[in-house]
DNA sequence: TTGAATTGTGCAATCGATTGTCCAATTATT
DNA sequence: AATAATTGGACAATCGATTGCACAATTCAA
């Protein structure tokens, strides 16, 4: 019984209608009728109206999959990034969609939780689905670029944003990270430090690479030396932000500031210094890096620079959008976005 | 000469080969191909072995769009979300990319912005894509759900998540509002505070009724009487929650604790009061709702009712496959998950 | 040895939309 | 009026993978 009622429901109540359904109901043929949907030149005006009416009236929706199939273009692209849930990464998205949608595109996005691996599998996913073109923001243990040249040996438009890889011959976008490491340590020698600590990400990626070289073509402007025991790697997580925050600041010679290469460890440091009770800023200035949603609330709230993750997917979009539809030849362009400073409480002095 | 390196470059270095191209090199036919690659018992695995090399060997990926086409199954869900760059929801994705992608599906996202029209063309992208099934949490101003007919006329698996709507006949996963409304006003009453307001937000989502049937009823259980303009409705925005604060904190009556439908209206209250000179948590103690990654830095820190958007996704996606699957009949399921309360400053007096 | 069962493959139709080519009907040209 | 040009539409092949059915080859049973 239950069986029995679990297939009538189940069963379709409106079946899927096909071009052919409203050829048949019009005694014309499908090519017409599909040609008439496209609203080509070649079908009287009589004939599209009746073909138009008859699809609402029978709730017609065209079949995606076949007509991708025929025309070998999907109208889709495919995004892989890191982490959905990190602010700027969702953010990116939203732009991406936003720009997508409004050329009639439709974006599927994959998630490579930072493995390799799984990039790897991401890449086969959008491959499968055919996309035509992607936007991707690299792993960050990725260290082999293979599994891209899927795309690139088939020439599917390919666009880094954020994450870039030198390796590869694609277009890029990114924002403007030595001049955001720049103008972070500029503002704290601004503010009278002297003694300007930096802690970097994973150094095979550019945007730590850049903030870095921002930091110290600063600190050379400005003739300050740097303590080398003042320039720390690390994987920008919370807790090892705690233990750089330990390391610098229990060390022999203490920094007077602290310029992170993210908000993340930034607010490691708030978080130890508070605990240590070191003032912020009077006894150590603090400059992140992002302009997290959190950012603003922090106590001290934290100076930080900024950088728009909606406008970084709104321009990979536009580049991948371009060169799928061949407008720029085969350039590979890199377009850098600015930055901006965001002063608050951290570096108040 | 540019048009000439750009038509070269672009030229398919590796042109997409098919089961018919692994067929002609080892001179079988495509369905042994076919056969072969999906592990079917009726090829000889001697058979099976030479097309898997061959497949390799050539570079061989399937195309997903003809198999689709085919079967008439895409394994694929669509996600429509009002937006990805709300945490609740980007983590629900995560839970829900996290089981699909393990259960051999991919996951398509689609934002609605809150809005009814967008919500509308997600669902046509969605059918149009042929998806297998569609997780859903509804847009803040979608008041017909007409639009979701297009998947239950057909019998296309759909389930609702956090904001979902009693009108369709779906199954749903939502986390216990009510008892999350609950106990944050108890525990406003246990510390002592008599004049508990409540901002609550749009009345045609069930989640806010709930929270606030909720509050009401423990407001019931220990005989606090409530004076009615105490309790306001809010879109619960940043900015009106800002004017929410205003009337209540100016008003002849103002309360001593506040209950928050979301973190970003307690947020605002905080910020209010901390220009008014008002102490929190000795003269207004505030509870909000979510959990926000901001909550726990704010100072005073956001004492919240935690929900888990991952354990969500990942719910929703349990029940949409198990229907996909037709494990369940078609039984409407709605599952509720707990909450919890997380103390913190802004109401530990 | 003969018929039956089993195994391994091939043929051809199919999913739904698109498109090159062809043809009939209508209109324009001289 | 006769021919050319234009218009509107139909036919059938196609995209790539899947699958019901047919059938040859092999193995088994009696």
């Amino acid at each position: 019984m239950l069986d029995f009622i679990s297939l009538t429901t189940r069963m379709k109540k409106e079946s899927n209608i096909t071009i052919h359904d409203i050829a048949k109901a019009l005694s014309i043929s499908g090519s017409t009728v599909s040609r008439a949907l496209n609203d080509n030149s070649r079908i009287s005006e009589k004939t599209k109206n009746a073909v138009r009416n008859m699809a609402k009236k029978l709730g017609y929706q065209p079949n995606a999959l076949a007509s991708n199939l025929r025309t070998n273009c999907t109208k889709t692209i495919g995004v892989i990034i890191p982490r959905i849930s990190r602010y700027f990464f969702s953010s990116a998205i939203t732009g991406i969609e936003e720009l997508a949608r409004e050329k009639g595109y439709s974006v599927i996005i994959c998630q490579s939780n930072d493995l390799e691996e799984r990039e790897a599998d991401c890449v086969q996913t959008l491959f499968a689905s055919r996309v035509d073109g992607v936007i991707s923001s690299i792993a960050l243990n990725t260290d082999n670029y293979d599994h891209y040249k899927t795309f690139t040996n088939r020439n599917i438009p390919l666009v880094f944003f954020d994450r870039v890889c030198d390796e590869l011959e694609t277009s890029k976008v990114v924002v403007d990270d030595f001049k955001g490491g720049f103008i972070a340590a500029e503002h704290l020698i601004s503010k009278g430090c002297k003694r300007i600590a930096h802690i970097s990400g994973p150094q095979h990626l550019n945007i730590y690479i850049n903030r870095l070289q921002g930091y110290l073509k600063a600190m050379r402007k400005h003739n300050i030396t740097i303590d080398k025991e003042h320039i720390l790697e690390s994987p920008l997580t919370r807790e090892d932000g705690m233990a750089c925050a330990k390391k610098l600041l229990e060390s022999s010679n203490p920094p007077d500031a602290i310029f992170a290469a993210n908000d993340t460890t930034a607010l490691s440091i708030i978080l130890y210094a508070k605990e240590k009770g070191i003032r912020i800023p009077e006894d150590l200035a603090i400059v992140g890096f992002s302009n997290e949603p959190f950012s603003e609330y922090l106590s001290p709230s934290l100076t930080t620079i900024e950088q728009s993750g909606f406008d970084v997917g709104v321009k990979a979009t536009e580049l991948l959008l371009d060169i799928i539809n061949n407008k720029t030849g085969n350039t590979q362009e890199t377009i850098v976005l600015p930055v901006n400073l965001i002063e608050r409480e951290s570096s108040n002095r």
